[in-house]
DNA sequence: ATGTCATATTGGTGCGTACCAATTACATCA
DNA sequence: TGATGTAATTGGTACGCACCAATATGACAT
């Protein structure tokens, strides 16, 4: 599909379709990232210059989809051999998607059980982390979160007031984050977390449906905008015999 | 340290420091990365064609160090306005280092006490992880690993025999990873892992010296070479009061 | 003041070229 | 048969150009 049609005279020709204006290198990446996975492990691609010539492309339109691939651990380049499909055990690198997103990526029905929803003053740490004032006022949504009606998660999510102006009057029970995105324009791009092991106290071990304590995650994260503007701060209790957390790690560059 | 010392004719002058022949793009990014960190937040870095010209270098290479640098969250871009630094609060992205590393990182003496090292089959969860046959042997080390004398994790290694053979014959109390580089070339660049949070169990919490039923993070880890060959599972488990783990996440590319 | 528009600036995309460096394949020789 | 050297192949580095797209700036009008 989406063939690249050299036709009339240089490149941006006017009968463009709308739906296939993400740049090259993207939809390459897309493309090659599909095939990959379909191939097995330790298998060769074909070369950069093969590939630039398939898809119509310069070389280094190419190695602009590979690096992001090489980078998320798809593939594994050879120097003087040539690029790999990677064995990918793990495949999903850690990426950032909401509770609702991954509970829906399993194929649990995802849930919300509002505990409580109010606006308070920020207080030192929340106003450190969301660059308040300590007595601005911030809006705390706390929920209990559940795949298929089991608890998972005991969460607390920290905005701003200011730029959530009648939110508490929303219903909570969609994917907050889409309507942070939605309503009020809010793209979470980063996240900084921090996870601990801990054991759950009495009233928390309620809520999840375990014994006092059991183990858990607790998860703090601040999350940011494109500019790296810290627009939300949660802290989650994950049950540990639910929950677990896989990563891909490289070795740093330097 | 380390100047530019543009002296002589161009750039590849004959009386070249073999160790600066890291390429350009490397060099930038390291130089960068140390600036940007002086930097406070949100002030803009000059711009791609100034560094080229600052650095005498094409733009091309100033984009592929600044892509890296944003990669990692040092710094984001912001399409019509610039390059800015990071709010970085976390810094340190999520990197493979060693435990020796880590400790002497933060200004700990790492110490270990070897608990067990031999030889046995694999058996078939190491040898699936290892890719080998259930019957092919694999050498075993256990130890507790200590920061300034105190119990901090208790860790199980699991290596090919064939691989490191000898090695129950060295002093093992010296980093791992150090020997299985420099004696055996088992360069470990890649690792995916896994975390779950549990409640230690007598033995394990006797040895990290806490009471029976503290929680900890259990992290099961297969390393792998830059070929993705699985070269160590390891299995480990890590005070959760003396231990935490920081990422950070960014949206997926799609 | 406040909104609007043209313009300059800045990062983003994409191409092409040239050459370097690691690996592989193959012919050659001992 | 096995080692050795050579050439072709393949990814890596670096440069330069041209143009696009988002943002910021400032003149101007309201």
């Amino acid at each position: 599909m989406n063939e690249t049609a050299p036709s009339t005279s240089s490149d941006t020709a006017e009968g463009e379709v709308p739906g296939s204006q993400r740049p090259k290198h993207a939809r390459l990446r897309q493309r090659l990232r599909a095939e990959v996975q379909r191939m097995t492990a330790h298998t060769a691609l074909p070369t950069e210059r093969e590939l630039a010539g398939q898809y119509g492309v310069s070389r280094s339109t190419v190695r602009q989809a590979l690096d992001a691939l090489a980078e998320s651990g798809v593939v594994y380049r050879v120097h003087g051999a040539g690029t790999f499909a990677a064995s990918t055990v793990v495949a999903k690198n850690l990426t950032m998607s909401s509770f609702t997103e991954d509970m829906e990526a399993r194929g649990l029905v995802p849930g919300n059980r509002i505990l409580a929803a109010d606006e308070r003053e920020a207080g030192r740490q929340i106003a450190e982390e969301l660059r308040l004032g300590e007595s601005d006022p911030v809006v705390r949504v706390m929920r209990l979160r559940l795949a298929d009606e089991w608890p998972m998660c005991l969460e607390t999510v920290h905005l701003p007031a200011a730029r959530v102006p009648g939110l508490l009057e929303r219903d909570l029970n969609d994917s907050l984050y889409r309507i942070l995105r939605a309503e009020y324009g809010m793209r979470l791009v980063r996240a900084e977390q921090v996870w601990t092991a801990v054991s759950l106290d009495e009233r928390s071990a309620v809520l999840l449906g375990v014994p006092t304590g059991s183990p858990a995650f607790q998860v703090r994260r601040v999350g940011m905008d494109e500019r790296s503007r810290p627009l939300e701060v949660t802290t989650g209790l994950y049950r540990a015999d639910r929950y677990e957390m896989r990563v891909a790690v490289r070795r740093g560059l330097e």
